[in-house]
DNA sequence: ACACATAGTTACCAAAAGGTAATCAGTTTC
DNA sequence: GAAACTGATTACCTTTTGGTAACTATGTGT
């Protein structure tokens, strides 16, 4: 009885495992939290806002982040009809859920890093 | 006086994006997030242990993954030396601390799946 | 006519991530 | 002495990710 099964035969815990790879599947990548945390910031904002803000991010990149973002539904883009076509990103109520997650991150990323040079 | 600099010029801003650069690149990977939220439940692992686990990871991942956050002081490795040589795993004070971590991000999958089916 | 801004797309390429399978070296059990 | 368990490492390959640069199409200002 040396082998306590402590996670597999757990319902919840499957439940924990896939939480984590869903969560993991929608935000990977080198651009999302930063376009989010962006968009937590403004509200609403055009593309090249946020090919300014982000920065070091590519034209192509962003596209593909947002698409991306966009059929998760946490952003919506919407087309206005201005002189020069113009299109508002902005978070939906889900892609606001991020917050929190967001925060955590740069939390620890800042306490991991006071950390080191302590 | 239509550009507001939201974020660029604000210093606090700047050390926000970094300190989740930094986490990014510390906790990025298919694997990691298993491998802490393993150990954040058993305390003592050996790498058997986790390869049996952490559900349809190679001896290979677990190595380099393990040497990763061996390496960023996130879990200490310590060969016992019993009859078959044993090795145990387990987090180190700096990898407790991705707990609120991990629950987040498996609170949001999970409140993000069940949003899904609503 | 020319430059510039809007919002992208496309082709091409390099690097990183990750999977499979085999191997290794030591020890213990059969 | 053969098989099996310990904790890995290695070679090889495929997929994914992401970067560069150029280009499209529309419209505005000069």
């Amino acid at each position: 009885m040396k082998k306590q099964a402590t996670c597999n035969t757990s319902t919840q815990c499957k439940k924990r495992i896939l939480a984590i790879k869903d969560a993991m599947e929608i935000l990977s990548g080198k651009w999302k939290f930063h376009i989010l945390g962006t968009l937590l910031l403004n509200e609403k904002m055009r593309f090249m806002d946020l090919l300014r803000e982000v920065e070091g991010i590519a034209p192509k990149m962003l596209s593909k982040e947002l698409q991306d973002m966009e059929m998760n539904r946490l952003i919506t883009r919407s087309v206005i009809n201005t002189k020069p076509i113009t299109v508002e990103y902005s978070l939906t109520e889900a892609g606001r859920t991020v917050e929190p997650l967001v925060n955590e991150l740069a939390t620890w990323g800042e306490a991991y890093r006071n950390e080191l040079y302590s």
